[in-house]
DNA sequence: GCCAACGTTGGC
DNA sequence: GCCAACGTTGGC
C-alpha cells in the first residue's frame, strides 16, 4: 500500500463533506498541476491518503482511501487532467497542524513542508506512522 | 527555446 | 491582504 496526502480548502471541499459521502466516496477533481497529476496516476485502489485542510485550519484532519483509480477529470475541458475517487476512512483523534509537523524533526522532509504548493503529494511509510501517532491513532 | 510577465496557491 | 514560490503563457 502507498501513502499520500491531498489538500483541500475547507471552504471548497471539507473533510465533513467527504464524511457525508460515506462509502461511495467522491471524485477528487480540479487538480490542474502536472506533478499532482502524476501522483494521482500512481495511486492504486486501497492506497491511503491524509486529508489536509489548507488556508483554514492548516491541519491534517483525517484519513481517506482511494476507491477508484485515475480516470479523466470530468471538470477538465481540455481532457488533460485526471481525478480519482476517495472515501473518508476515519478522522484523526487530534488534527495534526502544519505547525506541529514543522516542529517534528523527523517530518522535516515531508512534501507538505518542502513543497507547500503541491496539492497531491506522496507520503513515506515512516512519515505516515509518525503523523498517525501525533494524531492519536 | 529562452525568458519576462502574469496568474495562482497557500502560509503568514 | 501581502508576498514568496512556482507554474504557465506568449513574444521574440
Amino acid at each position: 500500500m502507498k501513502y499520500w496526502l491531498v489538500k483541500s480548502e475547507p471552504s471548497v471541499w471539507s473533510w465533513d463533506q467527504q464524511v457525508e459521502k460515506g462509502a461511495r466516496g467522491e471524485a477528487w477533481t480540479g487538480v490542474r498541476n502536472h506533478s499532482a497529476k502524476l501522483n494521482m496516476m500512481a495511486m492504486t485502489k486501497g492506497d491511503r491518503a491524509f486529508f489536509y485542510h489548507s488556508n483554514e485550519g492548516k491541519e491534517i484532519v483525517g484519513i481517506a482511501e482511494v476507491i477508484r483509480e485515475h480516470y479523466p477529470d470530468p471538470t477538465d475541458k481540455t481532457g488533460k487532467f485526471v481525478c480519482v475517487d476517495i472515501k473518508a476512512v476515519k478522522p484523526l483523534k487530534t488534527p495534526v497542524t502544519l505547525d506541529a509537523a514543522k516542529k517534528e524533526p523527523r517530518l522535516a522532509d515531508m512534501a507538505l513542508i518542502k513543497l507547500s504548493r503541491l496539492s497531491v503529494q506522496p507520503v513515506t511509510a515512516g512519515e505516515w506512522a509518525i503523523v498517525c501517532r501525533m494524531g492519536g491513532l
